[in-house]
DNA sequence: ATTGAATGATACGGGACCGAAACGACCATT
DNA sequence: AATGGTCGTTTCGGTCCCGTATCATTCAAT
């Protein structure tokens, strides 16, 4: 058994998830900020710059802005990694599980809510 | 009976669908941008600036721009409307109907290859 | 110690978006 | 015809993002 979504049911919930995200007081996320934060909540440590830009196919720079303005949103944290000071480690924030957490559970209510 | 996620899975499909808009040639859509084009493609028409405005809960100039690049991608057109010279009706193109149609593919496709 | 590779950050020019305000075209009422 | 309201667009100043190229730091191998 799988997840069984029609294409008309996938368009409304991306539509509804998009609507409500909208109008939510925080400055919403670009596909790729998006992209990188769920990677990094949702995929195992250690994640390094060099390693997202290959997960994500994006250049490096665009690893470092997106931590930035994340980091500046408190969503993630920075790292020197103490074993290869070449390394920065991302890790997650109390702040940041609390966001993704919240963006889990508004898609899941807005797929409840989806007519048959 | 509704769709049923729970919020590791809704995450993890919206992960998996970034990811996969990202890495496509086509310039990704802004989480707006996107709530715009659904809402021309799922919801009824006619569609006006305003309307789209009211129903997005932004400012008209938002979706004169994003009509504008939208436009440019083909994805969407404008008409004056004749009865009412002041408005402009928002129509489907033949481009953007193939585009959202992909993306709900993309999205129920990636809600198949869910663990669960 | 020196060299070369690897890592992440930064500089630069260009483009897109934002909110607020002003604008032109059009309609409806008088 | 004049007036006020409605609609969509444009302008303004500012911010953020992009891709490319370059930079400083650190490591590893000589």
């Amino acid at each position: 058994m799988s997840i069984t979504l029609r294409p008309v049911q996938a368009l409304r919930l991306w539509q509804n998830v998009a609507l409500a995200e909208i109008n939510d007081q925080r400055p919403d996320l670009t596909m790729r900020q998006a992209a990188i934060l769920l990677t990094i909540y949702l995929d195992p440590p250690p994640h390094t710059v060099r390693g997202l830009a290959a997960r994500l196919n994006v250049t490096k720079p665009v690893i470092t802005r997106a931590l930035d303005t994340m980091g500046a949103m408190k969503l993630v944290s920075r790292h020197r990694d103490q074993r290869d000071k070449r390394n920065v480690l991302v890790r997650r924030t109390v702040e940041g599980a609390l966001f993704v957490e919240r963006f889990g559970d508004a898609i899941v209510e807005k797929a409840r809510g989806l007519p048959l």
